[in-house]
DNA sequence: CGGCCGTACTG
DNA sequence: CAGTAC
DNA sequence: GCCG
């Protein structure tokens, strides 16, 4: 559905036809001169979206003289939400509509307009003066919020007195600091920080799940010193002191009194589930560090789209890092000891819990073209060159590419569906997508399995796409994509479930083709999902999986460091006794070392999977970044699925989360014996590779 | 200072 | 090959 | 941007 415009150089000068009809502004629009227009290509939706109010509509006319379209009703095309001074965010959210509200939008208060044009230019969006306050009563924390200034010093110093035993508990409030509340929620949230990823996930929460999780994280906290080291720690021997520095600064308070370095010291139970429920629907993280976060975010973005990758990386390396701290970062001390966070990004992290705001980023957000180019970056297959191609060719909304740009077809596909592509999709419908296909493969093979990967298996409450690993005991990838290929997928097709196919093999040889890239829709439902599939060979399933659950961060990690051991990580398999030249560069293809199983791919990386306790009983290790498997084993827990569970718990080493549950080997060898087959975790979430290894 | 994952698909 | 995506 |  084309949005409606109302702005009078855009009817007359290119006349869609299907825009005319709209125009029923009284008075036209006496345009400012070009070389004025500050607001050109800006698409701006105001709060309430009418101008019936007189101040408004004076607002809403002086945006369109310089250069502003007016979106009469919400579109993808918006770029800027302004809203009335009288308005609070939750109203916002109400309005359009939270699912429709993407990073990408603008939303500043009334005075933005009229500031830009009397400064001539565009000002900063995240300014205070512009900026809509959160709604009533929606925790102090809520992003967007500011908290009060502090002095700049005060924390530092603090901090370099307490390095040592800096416990979460002294460190993140200095004594003279007014208490943040957000900080303060760290025990009652820490519980209702795991809920969300029971099996069923939807989005309520039972209480009874909640009484299961104080339960677990009370035996957690009762078992957390055992005497056990994991130091192994493949990655350098100098490790221990920037480690443990790194994570003294995480302890809770729990482990306040510890002296000895059991454990305690470097175990956070808490650790790494602050980031497992990130962005739940409705419910906000509970990360103390959000606000950081949103800002070198938006510092990412910028650096995206100006097109310096490293940068970028960086930057969400750091993001990733504070999202697993459970304390409030203040202080450059405090954030240089977390790994991939440097002396820069540190400081800019000082800057932003004292200021509320970064300097840095206020100088990059004037380019008008700007938030075009993130318009254009966010259709599906088109990245920095192809947005920057267009906005040099003029265009400059969605509605000019669908008539005047050179698309390939897959790009008209991703402008067509838009919002549908960018919009998030709540773990729930993922999981009814897998079932169809599931299903689907089941009547055509009934030895298929399907695996959901992706940020779904990372337990994340809602996924950009739906990741699905497909393959089939002791079957080739040829066999595996015959019967796709063949069969399964054409049967979805003329179900309806399949709408398109994006990328999928079928114009070059046909012979290695191992992914299907399409769309697919819930019957009933007009709503397009990004939809991979991946075939994989039985002999490949173990590093398939790694390759579609890490999130892309975690799996450049883990090829790194295969890679600084001579080895080579890819979705086919380990391999080892790989040469490489000058600059890095492969000259030998090494030999297989491991294909099928996950956890022997983590153990040959020196990250060890199974450790033994004292008792008889024994740890797994997943290493998945941040957030894990372990989170939906522990949805699973909760649940009472595994038995006897002792412990769990979660230890860092450098950028790798690991993430322990410790089963009593007993029950579990009882249990697996009695399923033989994974008909236990198999529904869905689960898959085999989590199955003690044999 | 130089490196920063390794691969598949499209045009 | 470049561009895009995972 | 970070890291060695």
């Amino acid at each position: 559905m084309p949005a409606q415009f109302s702005n009078r150089r855009k009817i007359s000068a290119k006349a869609p036809p299907k825009l005319s009809k709209k125009q029923s502004s009284k008075k036209s629009i006496q345009l400012q001169p070009e070389d004025a227009q500050i607001f050109r290509g800006l698409v701006f939706y105001f709060l309430p979206n009418n101008d019936i109010a007189a101040p408004r509509r004076k607002r809403i006319e002086k945006a369109q003289e310089y250069g502003a379209l007016w979106a009469r009703e919400w579109s993808a095309d918006v770029t800027h939400v302004i809203v009335d001074a009288n308005l609070r965010m939750s109203d916002v959210e109400k309005a359009i509509g939270s699912d429709q509200l993407k990073p990408r939008h603008v939303i500043v208060n009334e005075k933005y307009p009229p500031d830009c044009i009397e400064y001539q230019v565009l000002l900063p969006t995240h300014l205070l003066k512009f900026q809509v306050f959160p709604g009533p009563r929606r925790g102090p924390e809520a992003e967007g919020q500011q908290p009060r200034e502090k002095s700049p010093k005060a924390p530092s110093e603090h901090f370099n007195r307490s390095k040592i035993f800096a416990t979460a508990g002294a460190a993140a409030k200095p004594d003279n600091e007014q208490e943040e509340p957000a900080v303060v929620t760290h025990e009652p949230a820490s519980f209702a920080a795991v809920e969300g990823f029971g099996p069923s996930i939807t989005t309520k929460k039972g209480e009874n799940e909640d009484d299961e999780l104080d339960r677990i994280v009370a035996e957690v906290q009762a078992t957390a010193d055992l005497p056990l080291e994991l130091e192994d720690d493949s990655l350098e021997p100098s490790s221990s002191t920037t480690a443990s520095d790194s994570e003294d600064g995480q302890l809770t308070r729990m482990q306040e009194k510890k002296h000895k370095r059991s454990i305690s010291d470097v175990v956070d139970p808490q650790l790494g589930f602050s980031c497992m429920r990130k962005n739940e629907g409705t419910s906000k993280s509970k990360n103390p560090n959000l606000r950081t976060i949103e800002m070198l975010d938006k510092m990412a973005h910028y650096y995206d789209r100006i097109g310096d990758r490293w940068r970028t990386i960086s930057y969400r390396k750091a993001i990733t890092a504070l999202k697993r701290q459970t304390d409030y970062i203040a202080t450059r001390e405090q954030a240089i000891g977390i790994p991939g966070i440097g002396e820069r990004l540190a400081s800019k992290v000082e800057e932003i819990a004292c200021t509320n705001k970064l300097r840095r980023l206020e100088s990059t957000v004037t380019d008008p073209n700007d938030p075009i180019l993130l318009l254009f970056m966010g259709i599906y297959q088109v990245g920095l060159p192809t947005a920057s191609r267009w906005i040099a060719q003029g265009h400059q909304s969605l509605e000019d590419l669908k008539s005047k740009a050179d698309l390939t077809p897959n790009q008209r596909i991703g402008l067509d569906h838009y919002d549908d592509f960018l919009s998030r999709i709540p773990r729930s419908e993922v999981m009814a997508h897998a079932d169809i296909v599931r299903r689907a493969c089941s009547n055509a093979d009934a030895q298929i399995q399907l695996v959901v990967g992706g940020s779904c298996r990372r337990g994340s409450a809602d996924c950009g796409d739906i990741d699905l690993i497909i393959t089939k005991e002791s079957a080739s990838l040829e066999q595996i994509r015959t019967i796709l290929v063949d069969t399964v997928i054409p049967q979805l097709f003329q179900d309806g479930f399949l709408q398109v196919g994006l990328a999928t093999s079928r114009s070059r040889s046909t012979d290695r083709g191992s992914k299907w890239h399409g769309a697919s829709a819930l019957p009933g439902s007009q709503v397009w999902r990004r939809i991979d599939l991946l075939f994989v060979p039985w002999d490949e399933f173990g590093a398939a999986l790694i390759y579609f659950t890490g999130n892309d961060i975690f799996n450049r990690s883990i090829r790194l460091l295969a890679s600084r051991k001579k080895m080579r990580l890819n979705q086919h398999g380990l391999y080892g006794d790989i040469m490489r030249g000058e600059k890095r560069e492969r000259i030998t293809q090494g030999r297989l070392l491991e294909g099928r199983s996950e956890e022997r791919i983590f153990e040959i990386l020196g990250l060890q999977t199974q450790h033994h306790l004292p008792g008889g009983a024994s740890i797994r290790i997943m290493a998945y970044m941040g957030i894990s498997l372990e989170s939906v084993i522990l949805g699973k827990l909760v649940a009472g699925a595994i038995p006897r569970c002792i412990a769990l718990s979660t230890i860092q080493k450098r950028d790798v989360v690991f993430h322990i549950c410790e089963i009593d080997l007993a029950t579990e060898a009882a249990t697996a014996a009695k399923n033989q087959t994974t008909s236990k975790w198999s529904k869905g979430t689960d898959q085999p590779g989590l199955s003690p290894h044999n």
